[in-house]
Order: structure tokens, then sequence, then C-alpha cells
DNA sequence: CGCATTCCGGACTAATATGGTCCCATATGG
DNA sequence: CCATATGGGACCATATTAGTCCGGAATGCG
């Protein structure tokens, strides 16, 4: 249903706690404690992250993360790019497919257009932004139909 | 990985192939015929999107399937509402969870502005678009690190 | 009238993706 | 040398998605 996976959802959430800690290193227990979320999936994340630079780590005892970069640096599509995988809406690229034979695949152009202004929207936004608590936004009414997906919530 | 689902991409090739065919009703097997989906699959969509009224059917002998509405009328977000479901990037609305009372999930609101992007950029999108022979764009560059989800490809 | 054709509705199975957990190795500081 | 942490990956459970199939109802034609 065009939705991030709930890795990336959780992934922000920790980011914006190393946001907000920033200038100490946090533990994953401290992480996981701060978030609520399950140790071994921040572990797991946090390893992520790692990884592709976006926080680093210091291992042993006293060690932990801390950011990477600026937040203001970090753009949600790096994010998506980590825990979701590139974002790509569609790829009709094999060049010797059945469709393409058919001539009836000329679709992928403006595919490639949703794709670039989706890529655009993510590129706008900071982990900073993310991380400014803007609680109460006038929901403009755009997000009709939208179902819950309710993420996050752990049945405690 | 933000993708659309197999049934949405197959579904705007079917929508594709009633614009090339307008004016003619089509049968499942015609279109499943021009389109190199197979059969069932075909079946399936073409009744979702009746049911939506994107498409109009007819039963019996010498019956089938013909474009509902005029073709740049129906935008890309209409396509995903019936066979992707709504476009809900998170929504994380539940207003006791865990991670609210933790105070560190205040970034719903810049979601919604991606949510917002996202949508907008797939109601610009008309079917008369993706129906428009478009297949040589130049594809300037910003797709990096598309992997090649290579949909529509059956191994025949 | 009866039959072939074609859509309608839903059940069902199989494949895939995702989420989540765990284990062992490595590094580090006291 | 031991407690504390991360690093890397295997692993299984579950949810989602794809895809198929079947019986039923409508319609046109001989």
């Amino acid at each position: 249903m065009l939705r991030i996976s709930r890795i990336t959802d959780y992934g922000t959430m920790i980011l914006v706690h190393l946001v907000a800690s920033s200038g100490q290193v946090c533990s994953a227990s401290d992480v996981a404690a701060g978030t609520r979320v399950a140790l071994p999936t921040v572990q797991k994340i946090l390893k992520l992250l790692t990884r592709s630079g976006l926080v680093v780590s210091s291992r042993g005892a006293e060690g932990g993360y801390s950011l990477g970069k600026p937040a203001d640096t970090i753009s949600a599509a790096d994010i998506l790019d980590v825990l979701d995988g590139p974002v790509a809406i569609t790829e009709c690229s094999h060049s010797d497919s059945q469709c393409e034979l058919e001539s009836h695949c000329q679709v992928g152009g403006s595919w490639q257009k949703i794709n670039k202004a989706i890529r655009v929207a993510l590129d706008e936004i900071t982990l900073a932004d993310l991380a400014r608590p803007a609680r109460e936004l006038p929901v403009q009414g755009l997000t009709r139909g939208i179902t819950r997906t309710v993420h996050r919530i752990e049945r405690e």
C-alpha cells in the first residue's frame, strides 16, 4: 500500500532519540528504553544505521552510538535508502521482457516522473525536521481515506 | 521498499490496453492476450477495477470490459487507491500508545508532509499520460540506486 | 429453449517479504 | 581477565501478496 516498513518507522524514532541525546553516546539499551522499541530490534536497526554512516559507534565497555553527521544533513530519503531499500515505485527495465514486445509497456516513463516527485519530497525533509516537535500541525484534510496502520504499538 | 504492488503494475497495463482499445469492449481473454498477463490474474484485476467504476462491464456472450470514464480523468492515485489500497506512508494515530507517552513520536507531522507530496504527484499523472508512449524519456539520472525489481516478467 | 460465452463473488493455496529474536565473535575499559 | 558493548549473520514466525480455481448468474445466439 505504498507505505514504509516498520523498521524505517522505528529507525526514525531511534534517530530522533539520538538527536535529542546528541553530545553523549547512547548504548542500544538506552535507545530501547527511550523509544520503547524492543532491544533486539533496536540493535538490528542501529547496526544498519552504523554500516551506512548515519550513526557512528564505539565498541567495548562505555561504548555506544551517536549521530554520524548533523541532523539537518540527513534526509528522509537517506533513511529510507538505508532501512527500506532504495525508493523504486516500479522498474520495468528488462529490455527483452514479453511486455515490451507487446508494446503495451510504455508506462515506465510516467512512473519515473512519480518516482522523482516522491524522491524530491523525501530529499527535502531532514532529520532535523523530523526531530522538531511539530506535534499539533493543522492536518489539512488531505490524508483522505488513510487507514490506520497503527505502527509502533506494542501490546506492552 | 516504497513500491507499488504487482497487481497495481499489471492494473495500469490493463487500463492502458483498454485505452488503446477504446470504443470496443474487450473480454478478459482479450486483455490477457494483449498484455501477456495470466488470465486468472487479469480477471481478478478487472473485477476490482469494475467494482470501483474505473471500468464498466457487460455480462453474457459478447460481453466484456471498457473504460468507465475518460482516460484523462483517471489519476494514478485513483488506480492506486483501488488496487494498492490507500496511500499512507505511516500513521501514528493511536492516541495512547506507548511511543506517544515517551514523547519521542512527534515525527508524524513530517511524514504527513511527505505523504501529501506523494499524493500530489500521484494526482497529477493521469491514465492518459500513462498510456502515452513516452518510451524514450531522458532518464535524468535521478533514479540513482534503483534495484531492478523486474516486474511483469513471466518466465513464459 | 438451451447452450456457449462471459462476468461475479469469493475461497483457497502458495510464494514472498517482513519482523523479530538469538547466538557467537570481537573490541574495549576498568 | 572480566563485564560491557557492538558486529555480523543465521534463523524462524508471521503477515502480506500473488495467483489460481470453482460454482453461480446474466446475456446473446442458433
